[in-house]
DNA sequence: GTCTCGGTGGACATGGTTCC
DNA sequence: GGAACCATGTCCACCGAGAC
């Protein structure tokens, strides 16, 4: 266990309910509760270390801080570079020497993960019993045996193992070895919804001029001003619906963008604004932490009509694409600083100052 | 002409939630 | 309990530009 986590008190034992979905919204919230308890102050200006080290992650491949996909950020490839100097900037962001990054980050799939290890330990002697009993004493592989990793585990430590291994010793291995790294895919759920949930659990945390109401993945018809869907039409929800007095935000957070997921944007907003019951304007808000240039690009210069589609195009820190991107010579990475310093791509510390009223740097 | 590299985007895997 | 849907990152193929 790391310093941070025995600040942030990871002994609590979680309930149940919370472990039997570890990456569930349930737990999630307790867990979100548990580290906001001992965390410090949230300001807009620290916001962004909260939201990073609660879920931005170390790629097992590069062992660096994730910024990319992990085939385009392997050694020798462009987003090698850029990998290291972000994980550089961050290092000394948070005050840390590069290899303890590790330490201080990923706190919310780390605690997932514990509980998750706690639901697998004690539920295999029911379900997995039961299930394998009619195969007992037929030689069945067991989950997790994998006669090629022990191969390359017994010839890799050959002359440091004297006497090698017995055979469960070395299965055993493979089984953690496969838990290991199967954990990796579960990180998508929490970087989904989490992203969402540590979004609004740092707005709960705020004071703001103008109360400030917040409501994560709502139906849209469930905000003031918006109809409800025709019957056959499907209920549209929202990332995050924020309401102050009469002026409704809808936000939108991606943890990165894909093509695929542009499309979405548009056909989203034109789904809002064809509800839109009361003949007010609202805000459309993108919140993403997208390192490509092009995606963030795409974002900024989208258009509906005769003004952009999003009110504000929100990056966690563009501090770090300019980083990122400091030896870069593309078109579009040239775009992409041009709309950081005319205030296009603008970062979450200055849209939470605009939310509390004080649209000046705060 | 061939090779390498960066950029792009479709297909897929995984797991949580909702609905029936 | 299962199907459908949604979120994510990864894998992979393709394309174009530039170097040789």
């Amino acid at each position: 266990m790391s310093d941070s986590d025995q600040a942030l008190g990871s002994s609590d034992k979680a309930p149940k309910e919370a472990v039997a979905r570890a990456f569930g919204a349930g737990n999630r919230a307790r867990l979100l509760a548990r580290y906001f308890e001992t965390a410090g102050p949230v300001t807009p200006a620290n916001a962004w270390q909260h939201v990073y080290r609660l879920l931005l992650w170390i790629d097992r491949t590069t062992a660096l801080a994730h910024c990319y996909e992990s085939d385009k950020a392997q050694p020798g490839r462009s987003w090698y570079a850029r990998s290291l100097a972000f994980h550089d900037w961050l290092s000394q962001e948070f005050d840390l020497v590069p290899a303890k990054l590790a330490d201080e980050i990923d706190w919310l799939f780390r605690q997932a993960v514990k509980d998750l290890a706690t639901r697998l330990i004690t539920g295999r002697s029911e379900s997995y019993e039961r299930q394998r009993e009619p195969y007992a004493g037929r030689s069945f592989p067991e989950p997790g045996e994998d006669p090629e990793l022990a191969a390359i585990i017994r010839e890799t430590l050959r002359g440091w193992l004297n006497p090698e291994p017995p055979a469960e010793v070395i299965a055993s291995l493979t089984r953690r070895i496969h838990t290991h790294l199967s954990q990796e895919n579960k990180r998508k759920n929490l970087v989904g919804e989490g992203f969402e949930d540590v979004i609004a659990a740092i707005l709960f945390r705020l004071n703001f001029n103008i109360p400030l109401e917040v409501k994560t993945r709502i139906a849209l018809h469930d905000l003031p001003g918006f109809h409800q869907p025709a019957p056959n039409e499907k209920i549209k929800k929202v990332d995050l619906g924020l309401i102050q007095e009469k002026y409704r935000t809808l936000a939108t957070a991606k943890w990165s963008i894909r093509a695929d997921r542009e499309e979405q944007f548009m056909s989203d907003f034109q789904t809002y604004e064809r509800l839109e019951a009361v003949g007010q304007d609202f805000a459309y808000v993108l919140i993403t932490n997208e390192f490509d240039a092009a995606r963030l690009r795409a974002a900024c210069e989208r258009r509906r009509q005769n003004a952009p589609l999003f009110t504000h195009v929100v990056h966690l820190n563009p501090a770090a694409v300019n980083v990122v991107y400091r030896e870069a010579q593309s078109e579009g990475s040239a775009a992409v600083r041009a709309h950081i310093e005319n205030g296009r791509l603008i970062s979450f510390q200055k849209w939470l100052s605009i939310l509390q009223g004080a649209s000046s740097d705060s």
